[in-house]
DNA sequence: ACGATCTGTGAACGCAGGCTAACCTGATGC
DNA sequence: GCATCAGGTTAGCCTGCGTTCACAGATCGT
């Protein structure tokens, strides 16, 4: 399964289970050396702070997301594809969602810019559904959605994936199209 | 308007308004007390730690939103006075929906179980509309649909409190109706 | 008058934790 | 065979910041 993976790659995946469980701030760097099989010191053989782990996991969720986006186009699939993100990726957009506050200034508004023009593609997506709202609306609208799906990367349920992944979809659709 | 506040309060508010603008580690001692016109150390006159100053402000937001639940029993009036609570009071809610986890783990769980006994009171009101939904997916979709309108507090939008509550309510009955 | 209490101040303490320094070692290339 | 380097280790530095301490004015009951 995780066979001879590299170094670098295990300290991401323990930073991010660790940072989604307990928070950046409550995790210390000898926590994430350990979960990857090393010392606190050696981290920083692989990344040059704590902050810039967190860099790295929030970049690639970012990726994920925008990756989504481009590949397809109606408001259907990207609903669809975003759930799937979000259920099966719930360490990384959970520390996406709540540890961003933890970044630079500079870092963060690059993140931001980037879920900006993502929000954007949904709007688009969404526009010809909703002629009767406006774009501040519209704009709230799509802003409030992604925040559900996203956050509900961090509530415990009992359903499996392919359950949660049903309902977070109706109830997503329901919102954007009633 | 803020005319004889006592010093304790003002340091609520300030504390408010600042952990919900940079994050409860982000913010010093020194910070709220400069911003309720005292020094640091003298904050210790009124809470006995900083965390408490979090604690307190957590056990108000959740006091005001099982106030409204005990106000009223339909879906429909729950959904109005929770939209309006977030609304009306950003910076609580952001808080307790941000900075929950930097609570010492007793009173998060008390936090929670409140937050729980909350829920359980939206899922009794939605029972009789969705009887197509099994105890799983109806809790998972009254807790995506919470994440939403309590995330909702940190979305920057140009609407103005009215318009956003309109918005929230439509999308939020939408998704547990629909 | 006058202690007591409440509320505030400046100075300093303690310590957690991120990060650096110095050293070690096995593989690799020439 | 030996220099080099990637990737570890342990010990320790150092800074920020929450917290405590000793003291100073008000305010107040008696």
């Amino acid at each position: 399964m995780t066979t001879a993976a590299p170094r670098r790659e295990l300290l991401l995946e323990a930073a991010a289970s660790l940072f989604a469980a307990r928070g950046f701030h409550a995790v210390g760097i000898d926590d994430i050396g350990a979960a990857a099989g090393i010392t606190g010191p050696g981290v920083y053989r692989h990344f040059p702070s704590k902050q810039a782990l967190l860099e790295s996991l929030c970049d690639r969720t970012m990726d994920r997301m925008l990756a989504l986006a481009t590949d397809s186009g109606d408001l259907d699939t990207l609903v669809d594809l975003h759930v799937s993100l979000v259920v099966g990726e719930r360490a990384l957009v959970s520390v996406w969602v709540r540890e961003e506050r933890a970044l630079a200034e500079d870092v963060r508004r690059s993140l931001r810019r980037r879920m900006r023009s993502y929000e954007v593609i949904w709007r688009e997506a969404l526009t010809p559904s909703r002629p009767d709202l406006d774009s501040a609306q519209l704009a709230l609208t799509v802003g409030a959605v992604l925040a559900m799906l996203n956050t509900t990367s961090l509530i415990e349920n009992p359903l499996p994936a392919t359950g949660r992944a049903v309902v977070l979809r109706r109830l997503a659709l329901a919102a954007l199209l009633t």
